[in-house]
DNA sequence: CTGTTAGCGCTTTCAC
DNA sequence: GTGAAAGCGCTAACAG
């Protein structure tokens, strides 16, 4: 298939020395003489060498490598993350491997597998949804594990890796504090996927928000969904059908809020005007579609770089303190949905 | 780090057997005997062993690895594409390693090292814009290198790569088609980034089918762009500025549709009742815009599949013949921006 | 059908 | 500052 590659030996021979002061003065030029630097980068180049990966791997017994862990690469939502994962990880000398759930049966034993096969040194989990004990039993207790969490804490175990998000409680507060100063008294609540612990995070915040201002929390008032477009949709209908209609509603991401108003138009309503709707993330459609959407922003990149970066530390410098947590703030961003109420 | 990890000599001591054996038992099963094929896997099972791919791929000389390499995973266009590769090349166990070009300044070095590291076995390039030079020079001439394209040609050598892609021309004529056959007799067109040569094929199919009804193309109504919504938005006014307006206008991409509609619609314009719109790609948004975007549906998905299975084949099986270049279908979705001119 | 053996290409002692 | 030699874990001959 290829040309025969050009090995350590083909640079040996060429720069008249050893292999082992090759190694030495690829890995660490300090350790060789100036001449023999020079004649190394000399032969390197004549013979167009490339470590061979493979070996190195197997004699260090690292890959070098992260593994990305994620539900759906096609949703931009994840997609963002993986591009800023991508990018510190190459930076620090890391190639990166993706592993989408949607896949196999079995999630969380291909981690496993990943990790345990030597092709990756870590994992950064993206996904909710993952079962992370497989990945954990692999590891010493007392031990730090090579896993990082983006997006999502766990339950368990896993509650004890570090994860690197944004604080939804908080955010969502935000945005029920927006709605409620901008005159609305009475607003919804469109939740997220019942198995998911963003859900309950942005309903705690509504709920602490709402009883702050001593508004009464109506439990009608909130209605199930799971994240998806078309579970924002069927809110809509629910909400259409509520006898004393609230004049706002706070979706517990955008893809909902997205639905929401398109149903609730399809009835003739019109936003902002009828109903004012808040929704969180700040994906692409949120700016593009009209009027835009108010919500909250995820600076996804952020939380991207910061999750690689922690983990790269793990890798490299195992002694260094253990990572620790981050919960980032998220930003309001008005747009049209949430016009002032006149 | 990790606690010592089982080896084929675990297993093969637990078993009973050889190193070799066990090899045979977890390669090709039909090449040991039923009884040893159980103890061993019931000695992979009790010391949860599992192969070590550096060893592997040292010994066998291949990674079992695709490259896959694109402008920007951020980018919903490419993302999707990735999806559906990392699923195909999953299942045919093989691992996905990305590398984005946003990166580092030197583009297609970064993937030949990769390829001559042996950390990946071939190389899929969704983007028009890298470098492959590099590349090919490490394949004797008459071999098939284990390179697919996907959505883009390219110039020169790589011309001779197989590539995986839509008829740009083909669809960008049937968009062309469905603006006259809707009564339009002047259509604009906003072309894409000039160095593409997606821009070439679209702009080549935007005459042929106007010259196929008669109807002369005009200089002036080619207007230039680069794909960005910046750019959609600046060719609007380019638009506007024209002394007799046209009643319609096909886009190169969805993304200067979406940016020349949100400019003339600021200018107190109408779609599509001053002016009807054509995109290309149908990325999400041309569907969540309001009215919603005609654009020409490319099956990014199964792109990206081909492009995979192609691959894959090469790299299994490099006697079979070589892959073969893709021209696939795009699909009209007429949506509200070209309603029926009455 | 199975065991023995060599060696993939690299890094790392251990000498000098 | 450099070389010799061992060995990471696996698979592919080659025997038997």
């Amino acid at each position: 298939m290829h040309k025969r590659l050009p090995t350590i030996q083909d640079v040996a021979r060429s720069a008249g020395v050893s292999t082992a002061t090759v190694s030495r003065a690829l890995t660490d030029p300090t350790r060789v003489s100036d001449a023999t630097r020079q004649r190394v980068t000399l032969a390197v180049r004549e013979t167009g060498y490339t470590v061979n990966q493979a070996a190195r791997s197997l004699r260090k017994q690292n890959s070098n490598t992260l593994l990305v862990a994620l539900p759906d690469i096609g949703n931009p939502f994840f997609s963002v993350m993986l591009d800023a994962i991508e990018r510190t990880a190459s930076e620090a000398g890391f190639a990166t491997l993706i592993a989408s759930r949607k896949q196999a049966g079995e999630a969380g034993s291909k981690l496993a597998e990943h990790l345990q096969s030597h092709r990756v040194d870590g994992v950064l989990v993206l996904d909710g949804s993952i079962a992370l004990d497989g990945l954990l039993a692999l590891h010493d207790p007392d031990e730090v594990p090579p896993i990082i969490l983006a997006c999502e804490e766990r339950p368990g175990l896993a509650s004890q890796l570090p994860v690197i998000k944004s604080d939804n409680v908080g955010a969502s507060r935000k945005m029920v504090r927006h709605l409620i100063e901008l005159g609305h008294q009475r607003i919804a609540h469109i939740t997220g996927d019942p198995d998911s612990i963003v859900r309950a995070a942005r309903l705690k915040g509504y709920r602490e928000e709402l009883i702050a201002h001593g508004i009464p929390v109506e439990d009608e008032l909130i209605i199930e969904g799971d994240f998806s477009l078309e579970s924002g949709a069927a809110a809509a209908q629910q909400f259409l059908a509520l006898s004393d209609r609230p004049s706002a509603v706070f979706c517990s991401n955008d893809m909902m809020a997205v639905g929401f108003i398109s149903e609730i138009r399809t009835a003739g309503l019109k936003v902002p005007r009828d109903v004012s709707v808040g929704g969180f993330d700040d994906i692409m459609v949120a700016e593009k579609i009209w009027p835009g959407l108010t919500t909250m922003h995820q600076d996804r990149a952020r939380i991207g770089s910061l999750a690689a970066e922690a983990l790269i530390q793990v890798l490299t410098d195992p002694d260094a303190t253990p990572p620790r947590s981050h919960f980032l703030d998220a930003e309001l961003v008005v747009r049209g949905t949430t016009a002032l109420k006149t």
